[in-house]
DNA sequence: AAAAGCCCCTGGATGC
DNA sequence: TGCATCCAGGGGCTTT
């Protein structure tokens, strides 16, 4: 499910609402991508302070430590003062003096990962190879084309692949492609640089609007606050396959590229 | 090094 | 109604 957007909703349904917060007890349901790599037992009593987010995931920063969460493809976050007893695909119950954090999952693809520090090894795996943020300053046109011309592979895959850029998952590929006018089949390395600009920008444009819409909910996604987002009402070409494009309304085609569907218009996109 | 496949898991939609 | 098949927002790992 989550892409960056749906993360970052998630984060700032509950980041406010979390910190200062004492843990008083943790449950750990079935087995999610990773065991917890401590004790749960080791949590209790610690604060958690703030709560960030590198590309997917969301990092809750305590007072010794951190967790690392992950929400896979069907993932979700709450955090509310009482909640009822965990259903089945309840995986991670955190309680807290202000709510419980609970993870749902039904595919258990997700995470939940304890690490002392951002510098050890069980963090470090999970986010040493992880490209730049695309709504951060440092996300920089030039420097993304510089990486897009090392690639000779399908410039869709280079997007989700997370190791030049992060958090474009498989909706906002399709549509930030299709703001740039980009076919999904073009090899990186032979797109421009104004092209790779136009990227660039769509990129940035497409995270961010779908942040302000709450993030898209296909099937149950919602925030922390129980939300759900409506970015997809507003998708041009994600999910749309056999319906005219928005622009043009020649019919929107799928391909599969790397086991995953790809959307866009054969007009609008060029090669 | 980079690219392509495989696989983890459950549930909902579709087709016979 | 019942059962089989396909598909789904991710990404680590293994193989080419």
């Amino acid at each position: 499910m989550p892409e960056l957007p749906e993360v970052e909703v998630t984060r700032l349904s509950f980041a406010d609402r979390i910190a200062g917060a004492r843990i008083e007890s943790v449950r750990v349901g079935k087995p999610l991508r990773w065991p917890l790599c401590c004790p749960p037992e080791g949590l209790q009593g610690r604060t958690v302070l703030s709560v960030r987010r590198r590309g997917k995931y969301l990092l809750i920063d305590l007072d010794r430590g951190l967790l690392l969460l992950h929400l896979g493809m069907s993932g979700s976050l709450i955090f509310a003062g009482t909640l009822p007893g965990p259903g089945p695909h309840d995986h991670f119950d955190m309680v807290t003096d202000r709510g419980i954090l609970r993870l749902h999952d039904p595919r258990r693809f997700g995470a939940v990962v304890f690490a002392t520090g951002e510098d050890a090894p069980e963090a470090v795996k999970l986010l040493g190879r992880l490209g730049v943020e695309p709504l951060a300053g440092s996300f920089d046109a030039l420097q993304f084309h510089a990486g897009l011309q090392r690639r000779n592979a399908p410039v869709k895959q280079v997007l989700l692949a997370g190791d030049l850029v992060v958090g474009v998952g498989n909706i906002y590929a399709s549509e930030a492609l299709f703001l740039a006018g980009i076919r999904p089949t073009l090899r990186a390395s032979r797109i421009s640089r104004p092209r790779a600009a136009r990227l660039h920008a769509a990129v940035q444009r497409v995270l961010a609007d779908a942040v302000s819409k709450g993030g898209s909910t296909l099937r149950d996604f919602s925030s922390a606050q129980g939300e759900a987002g409506h970015f997809q009402l507003s998708a041009m070409v994600y999910g749309r396959t056999g319906q005219p494009c928005r622009v043009c309304e020649t019919p929107v085609r799928t391909l599969r590229q790397g086991q995953r569907a790809t959307f866009y218009c054969p007009t609008c996109q060029k090669h």
